[in-house]
RNA sequence: CGGGGUGUGGCGCAGUUGGUUAGCGCACCUGCUUUGGGAGCAGGGGGUCGUGCGUUCGAGUCGCACCACCCCGACCA
């Protein structure tokens, strides 16, 4: 089999593309750039949705749809939210093509030239406001709360699978509201929503903060984000949520009649998580074997493998695993039986690792004899033999016991590379010998942070929102700091 | 956009100082034997050698240009 996987101290890029193609979640397209999700990473995917659906509704949110094209016009309108996205927007100058007049091929007809570009887009903030604009005039039109499932369109230099594509799928909320703090208490209540998220289904530990100035979206006033620790020791962004004040209120106009009769400027948040959670998945769990899930999220959680000589032996098999799965599947547990005749046991065992099932039921004749079944677990790799009626009961624990072990392996991992440091110079020697996440003093400036990412290429994450406060003295000015924020390397 | 690398059946690769029907492993198809950690044997199918131009009696091989992708940077989720 051509499905060796690079090691992760080999190469840690290599081995990430690795498990992405070879176990099956996405393919390079014929795109720069953009990928193609196969079905089993889809299938991933889709879980993932339809948790956080579920999420956005139970917090009162309900989905719609918003255009794909952007008229150009409509990002000038906030200034900085234009500068965060130029430099990557994909534009549609034409509306039809021809036959080369000189020859052979097709060729964008010039005389189909749109009289306004239209951008792809990169987010849907502006064509979002402009529509909220016709939607509200009173206290009574608030709050809206819609979230809407899109593929977006970012130019990037440099992409690599689900962390950073041209095109990518995600969910991007837009809610407006009457009042600062309600818009503050719904960008808080998202990124709440996807730190549960995060640390329920994915077995994701995260941290919530703050970014700093320079950090922050183009257009908000305050960016929160939920951010993990990968394998590496590299930091990556898992979703965002952000207080926007009444920047695109103001720059679409968009204003409401209070209570009082006053008209007002409306108040907004947008929040986002993407096909990125992908990459943030492998990177936390898998190991040399391949991919590992956390059952939650695994499309098939237990994967039955025969073991046989004859065709009397298979028969005898199937038969008890079909009672098996659905002892199972009364339970709740997706499992998959996989019967292919032209491969032997060891080989699907190896490809079950690869692609990460959770759980792995081994049967043949001596099991049939004895009344056993082999089970592995593929976190730990570690096999067992537990009776045929007891196997259901020993699944179901089983699978949340896995589910728990890897948040409680990660949780370790981040503990055992999260350093506090009092100097520049410890600091330097931590980002460039260990990585991981570093706690330091900082002056709060974003001439410091530039400094130091000048220096280290270590950017701030966040300021931790459970951060303690304490008197301390940036580690590169000395000036006064109440708080330490986070520094890594980052995705 | 800079640096490095790679383009040869589906995948991974070999291919000598240019030389005749372009090979190998895996995968695929057929058959038999196998099956508790990536099976064996036999037979079989599949390639305008990334694209273009050039040098030459002759180009996978030499030259130039272009394209694509990967890795490392700068920029970003």
């Amino acid at each position: 089999m051509a499905k060796e996987i690079t090691s992760r101290n080999e190469n840690y890029s290599q081995w990430y593309n690795d498990i992405v193609v070879k176990a099956g979640l996405a393919d390079y397209s014929a795109v720069r750039g953009s990928m193609v999700i196969k079905p089993y990473g889809f299938a991933i995917w889709e879980k993932m949705r339809d948790q956080l659906d579920h999420m956005f509704k139970e917090t009162g949110h309900q989905n719609a749809y918003f255009p794909l094209f952007i008229p150009k016009s409509f990002f000038s309108r906030e200034a900085a939210h234009v500068e965060g996205f130029a430099k990557e927007c994909a534009v549609v100058t034409h509306y039809r093509l021809k036959n080369d007049p000189n020859g052979k091929g097709i060729v964008v007809d010039e005389d189909a030239k749109l009289e306004e570009e239209l951008v792809v887009r990169p987010t849907s903030e502006t064509i979002i406001w402009n529509t909220y604009k016709s939607w509200i005039q009173s206290y009574r039109d608030l709050p809206i709360l819609i979230n809407q499932w899109a593929n977006v369109v970012r130019w990037e230099m440099r992409t690599r699978l689900f962390l950073r594509t041209a095109e990518f799928l995600w969910q991007e909320g837009h809610t407006a509201h009457a009042t600062k703090e309600e818009a503050v208490e719904e960008a808080e209540r998202m990124i709440n929503v996807y730190s549960t998220f995060a640390r329920e289904w994915m077995a994701m530990p995260v941290i919530i903060g703050k970014k700093s100035e320079s950090e922050r979206f183009a257009g908000a006033v305050d960016t929160y984000s939920i951010e993990a620790l990968m394998q590496d020791g590299k930091a990556l962004q898992a979703g965002t949520s952000h207080f926007l004040g009444q920047n695109f209120a103001k720059a679409f106009d968009v204003k409401f009649l209070n209570r009082e009769s006053q008209l007002e400027y409306v108040w907004a948040t947008s929040w986002g998580v993407s096909t990125r959670l992908m990459g943030a998945l492998v990177m936390t769990h898998s190991d040399d074997n391949g991919l590992v899930l956390p059952p939650k999220l695994a499309p098939t959680q237990v994967v039955f493998v025969p073991v046989y000589k004859s065709e009397e032996e298979l028969a005898a098999v199937s038969e008890v695993v079909a009672k098996l799965r659905v002892e199972l599947h009364s339970k709740g547990i997706t499992t998959h039986y996989d019967d292919r005749d032209n491969y032997k046991p060891g080989f699907k065992f190896a490809e079950y690792e690869l692609k990460g099932v959770p759980v792995r039921v081994a049967i043949g004749p001596r099991d049939i004899e004895k009344g056993t079944v082999e089970v592995a677990r593929r976190d730990t790799l570690q096999k067992q033999f537990v009776s045929q009626n007891q196997l259901a009961e020993t699944v179901v624990s089983l699978l949340d016991n896995i589910q728990a072990n890897l948040y409680n392996r990660a949780l370790e991992f981040r503990e055992r590379n999260t350093t506090r440091v009092e100097t520049y110079d410890e600091f330097k020697k931590v980002i460039a010998e260990n990585g991981g996440f570093v706690l330091a003093h900082w002056d709060g400036t974003p001439e410091t942070e530039a400094l130091i990412k000048e220096d280290t290429k270590a950017t701030i994450r966040c300021i931790p929102l459970d951060m303690p406060e304490e008197d301390g003295k940036c580690i590169v000015t000395g000036k006064p700091s109440k708080k330490r924020a986070i520094f890594a390397l980052a995705y």
